[in-house]
DNA sequence: ACCTGAACACCGTTCAAGT
DNA sequence: ACCTGAACACCGTTCAAGT
């Protein structure tokens, strides 16, 4: 494929004048992630997807690690998007922040994965950011603890929809083998273990996004008490 | 390094028979971890550091990635090693199962980043995965509810805890980076984010730790209400 | 100013050969 | 039965050269 042939494969043409960008080269990446997975994503093949040499993208990141933040970046701004809080609806408004995180990061498993730990509270999106915090202000929640609270349900939403991504990651065999893994091993024990025994059943049908769903419930509703607590003068601990 | 020269540095001599263990080459690799971090957990790297050859690991793991799963169920066996549920304290029990994987994850970094995505329900340690069933039900929480709900601390256990490795291993310098991005982005348009302005000096005093502490009680917050509502007959919703 | 292509150091993995 | 070492295909990155 490097050595130009007579007939066959037509060499690839120059690139013209400003044919990559910064921006093409994120769509790109992240295109090449959905479609053929993490361990596609070289330099190589971008070039290659792109119609450029595989070290033309060096002309406009330092780094495959600083491309990788960009795309992490370009997935906080596809999830916020028009994003608007809800009017009158703190919960409304913080459960759609947390959905969009989750949405966004499972439609693209394998750039989540990639950027998961390279994203904390606020590369990006400091709209929903300053939503959230309002959110929480209008539910009640006291100043002093709206900040740690803040951080509750950014950290949720960027953590566990990073770990819902990993999981999607899995081959769906993987993810097979790790079921009976766990079945054969309750199987060989029931008696040791028997509490984990008797809910097995309801354990197999289980969505990973249901759980994520139930968890922000939870949280949410833990918020909603302590608003409560705050605002009939019970303080907070 | 590979030419035998006649002074110098000695020759490596060869393994005795059995030098080379599952058990001691999952020990080298977290050891590998923790000291020089992920990028230098490599074959050549950990062949050296075991004293054989860089191909050696392949008689007792079929590839890295098989490698790497051993050293996930490793950090599962230390998190849980000694551990006994509390009696009588099914919120005690459970606070301590997601401090013990926290604990182990923080302190194991570049391992537990590379375990994260690996790692679902149950790869290890029954044990503790039975003492959760057992809480949730001590607690009061109705059957069909109890596997959501276990579910729900096993994700968060694991999940939360991967994220803060993730937040771990990331250079002092980086994340120091991140938060300055953080400051200039709201000072840049400090009206147009006032709710977040308002509490910026709260928010860098508040650790990932604390975070990680906040919502665990949040959780078991609202699982100790519904409990107390399924005890009092009113159901679940 | 931007893209190319040869080149370098390195990695995961295979396989025939040693002991 | 287990370890070695040459070898292969591949990767991220650099740099002089092209246009």
């Amino acid at each position: 494929m490097s050595t130009p042939k007579a007939s066959g494969e037509a060499r690839r043409r120059r690139l013209p004048r400003g044919a990559l960008t910064p921006e093409r080269i994120v769509t790109a990446s992240l295109a090449l992630l959905d479609e053929q997975g993490l361990a596609a994503f070289t330099m190589p093949r971008l070039g290659r997807t792109l119609g450029a040499d595989q070290t033309a993208v060096y002309r406009h990141f330092a780094s495959k690690d600083d491309l990788v933040l960009a795309v992490a970046d370009r997935l906080l701004t596809e999830a916020f998007e028009d994003f608007e809080p809800a009017v009158d609806d703190w919960r409304g408004t913080l459960v759609d922040v947390c959905q969009r995180v989750r949405t966004t990061y499972v439609s693209h498993p394998a750039a989540a994965v990639l950027s998961g730990p390279r994203i904390t509270t606020g590369s990006s999106e400091m709209k929903a950011a300053d939503a959230v915090v309002g959110a929480l202000r209008a539910a009640g929640i006291p100043d002093p603890e709206v900040a740690l609270y803040y951080r509750v349900i950014a950290d949720f939403a960027l953590l566990w929809s990073g770990g819902l991504a990993g999981f999607r990651i899995l081959d769906e065999s993987i993810q097979e083998a790790e079921r009976t893994t766990w079945a054969t091993a309750y199987a060989t024990a029931p008696d040791q273990f028997g509490n984990l025994h008797s809910i097995s059943g309801d354990l197999d049908r289980i969505e990973s996004e249901q759980v994520f769903d139930t968890a922000l419930e939870l949280l949410l509703d833990s918020i909603a008490a302590r608003a409560a607590r705050a605002r009939t003068g019970r303080g907070t601990a």
